[in-house]
DNA sequence: GGCAAGCTAAACAGGG
DNA sequence: CCCCTGTTTAGCTTGC
């Protein structure tokens, strides 16, 4: 029966969508959003009952009330202000890159939707950087605006109060008024803790200097990423006493701290990174920063000054010499609310740069542990976890740069759009090969689980027109051993190729013959007649000696070797191995064991959901293959006639294929045989 | 350098 | 005759 071309058919499939539909998946930010603004209520809880105890309980109730009602109309104006970053209210702050709106727009549009670490992960540090800057001047506009709203409350309520005191004891009206003071009072020294905090963290570092300056209206001065260094380097500068500039910010912003986290988008946990403050307040990682990136500052110039330059967020004035600088310091980044907002954003995206460390170097800890590996050993990042493809990049996939660095985690299902030329996390350099042919491709030569290895990447490699770093064998088998019933027809296998890898949608001509020739050269392919036709089935054990072993007959090496891999002793090429594989085949407990035999039996047959890539059998293989499975995914052939492979290959030696009753106890029997096998 | 593995290309045959 | 499927051979590259 004639069947239609495979790629045509599969060209027109849909190609996988993912990168909305994963974002609108993980959308938990309305919890964080919610617990920060509860938290806000909290604090003017706390401030309204710290007014109680100085008697009167309704007033005080009245304004825990309202001010729950003002931090309402504040979350509300500031999320309508998200919605609409364009509209005239924040004329303000439309300096910012035009190219960064739509991310913004996007992200600020659904605020509860979002993490910040999502948003983080969406976005570009350019953008992200936008979005902060953004967000931080509409948050502090929105502050003021809420301050004013609780100052001409408190005042209406004062008025309110001595309107009614007239008729009340003196007594009573001093109680009221004090302690509406006593919670501006509160107030105040809640945004100064929530300063402070932030102080300690070395994110603020405000200038004594900068005396409060006038009012300015808002925030608008684009942060360019390049200036972050210098932001870094000039957050603390030395001798300024934390203590003053706290005082500063908090005096001139009273009445914003309480409010402040509630629209602060990270929430204000530390990370789990080494944040020791030092005495100064400064945390470790910072000053270890500013030591490394300001090798070009000398001690008598300022961390905001370089080059002739200010370095201030999207400054960049001439300064001839460091006097004017500090003229101009003074006078174009005084204390004020730009500043203040630069300050603020600049603290975001630490925040969020160290949130996203924290994360990354959590899950760090989390794969060396998973590898048995010291995770204070700094050797990890100069593995080759996600190695640049190099001088092995293949031809037809050009990857100027590192589209993930932070390593290997950023899951391309995510971000890969169609035809993108990004690189699988795992894939290193001997997966995507240079030109010609991609020969010894990781699958084969180190036996990861092709399966976990598409089960990871199996968006990536759908959407980008990457060769999967797997050999045809390799992939035919995963094919095949995927459907149910272990059996595909040659256009089912073909189909299988084009819908799983953008890279077989073309060069049609040279793939398919390339499987048949790999179906018919490989004697783990079984042909099997079946009343529809021939279907293609695997032989496991076939599969297994495909590879002459190159260390068979020495089970005594073999164990030595084991024992070399085991934990910190990975040698290059299996280091190789596992920068390719993504791991997977360390799922395993005991590759990594320095073990018997025994711990290096086969993996579930489940794992990953589909069958693993069958390992070797021990004494038999290079470092990769050091597990031997065995197990059989002989199938269950739809077969009437059960002699037609028969005839044209010798069954395996298991003895006559019955495909109908293979199935574990087969494994099991594999298991016992196959050692020997080969091992003879 | 030899060998094995893998890829590509091509020729060929058989069947629908 | 064309296309698909399947087999086989040859040449080449790469890694060990």
């Amino acid at each position: 029966m004639m069947v239609e071309s495979a790629s045509e058919t599969i060209r027109s499939a849909p190609s996988g969508q993912n990168g909305v539909g994963s974002l609108s998946g993980q959308a938990d930010g309305g919890g964080g959003a919610g617990a920060a603004g509860t938290a806000a209520g909290g604090a003017g809880r706390d401030a309204a009952t710290g007014a109680d105890s100085n008697g009167e309980m309704s007033p005080a109730e009245l304004l825990h009330f309202q001010q729950q009602q003002a931090l309402q109309v504040a979350r509300q104006f500031l999320l309508q202000q998200a919605s609409g970053l364009s509209s005239p209210g924040n004329n303000d702050s439309k300096q910012s890159a035009s190219a960064v709106q739509v991310p913004v727009s996007v992200a600020m549009m659904s605020p509860q939707m979002l993490t910040p670490q999502q948003v983080q992960q969406i976005l570009s540090p350019p953008q992200l950087q936008a979005l902060l800057q953004q967000q931080q001047a509409l948050m502090l506009q929105q502050l003021q605006e809420y301050y004013k709203k609780q100052q001409e409350q408190l005042h209406l309520q004062l008025l309110s109060q001595q309107q009614a005191g007239k008729q009340q004891p003196k007594e009573a009206l001093g109680n009221k008024q004090l302690a509406f003071q006593q919670q501006l009072l509160q107030m105040q020294q809640l945004q100064q803790q929530h300063l402070l905090n932030l102080q300690r963290q070395g994110l603020v570092s405000l200038q004594p200097s900068q005396a409060s300056g006038p009012l300015q209206t808002l925030p608008q001065a684009a942060v360019c990423p390049s200036d972050l260094p210098q932001l870094w380097k000039g957050e603390s500068a030395p001798g300024q006493p934390a203590e003053d500039s706290v005082k500063q910010e908090g005096l001139d912003l009273t009445g914003t701290a309480a409010t402040a986290t509630s629209f602060a988008a990270p929430p204000k946990v530390s990370p789990p990174l080494s944040h020791h403050p030092l005495p100064n307040g400064q945390p470790t990682v910072l000053t270890s920063r500013r030591d490394s990136s300001s090798h070009e500052e000398t001690p008598g110039s300022h961390p905001l000054y370089g080059h002739g330059e200010c370095k201030w967020p999207g400054c960049e004035t001439l300064c001839e010499d460091l006097g004017q600088f500090i003229k101009h310091l003074n006078t174009e980044h005084a204390l004020d609310d730009r500043s203040t907002a630069q300050c603020r954003v600049q603290m975001q995206v630490v925040q969020q740069l160290e949130i996203q460390l924290a994360k990354e170097s959590e899950r760090l800890q989390a794969m060396m542990a998973h590898l048995h590996m010291r995770p204070s050993e700094p050797k990890p990042f100069s593995q080759p976890l996600n190695p640049a493809p190099g001088s092995s990049s293949f031809s037809k996939v050009t990857v100027s740069a590192d589209p993930f660095p932070d390593g290997l985690v950023h899951p391309p299902t995510s971000a890969a759009a169609p035809v993108t030329p990004l690189r699988p996390p795992g894939l290193g350099s001997a997966s995507l090969h240079s030109g010609g042919p991609a020969r010894r491709r990781s699958s084969d030569k180190f036996c990861s689980p092709i399966s976990s290895e598409l089960a990871q990447n199996h968006e990536f490699y759908k959407n980008a027109d990457v060769r999967p770093p797997f050999t045809y064998a390799s992939l035919i088998r995963q094919a095949i051993l995927e459907t149910p019933d272990r059996q595909l027809t040659l256009n089912e296998i073909y189909n299988w190729f084009t819908r799983m890898f953008a890279y077989f949608r073309r060069n049609t001509a040279t793939w398919k013959n390339a499987v048949r020739h790999n179906l018919s050269l490989h004697k783990c392919f079984v042909r099997v007649e079946n009343v529809k036709g021939a279907v293609w089935t695997v032989d496991e054990r076939e599969y297994q000696k495909r590879r002459p072993p190159k260390m068979t007959g020495s089970p005594t090496l073999v164990k030595n070797m084991i024992s070399g891999l085991s934990y910190g002793a990975l040698n290059a090429s299996y280091q190789a191995a596992l920068a390719e594989s993504s791991f997977p085949l360390l799922n395993s407990p005991g590759m990594l064991n320095p073990g018997s035999a025994s711990s290096l039996l086969p993996l579930s047959h489940d794992d990953v959901g589909a069958p693993v890539e069958p390992l070797p059998s021990n004494g038999s293989s290079s470092p990769p293959r050091l597990s031997p499975p065995q197990y059989s995914h002989q199938v269950q052939v739809k077969e009437e006639p059960a002699e037609a492979e028969e005839d044209r290959r010798p069954g395996p030696p298991l003895g006559p294929p019955n495909p109908s009753t293979v199935g574990p106890p087969e494994d099991r029997d594999l298991e016992e045989e196959l050692p020997g096998e080969e091992l003879s």
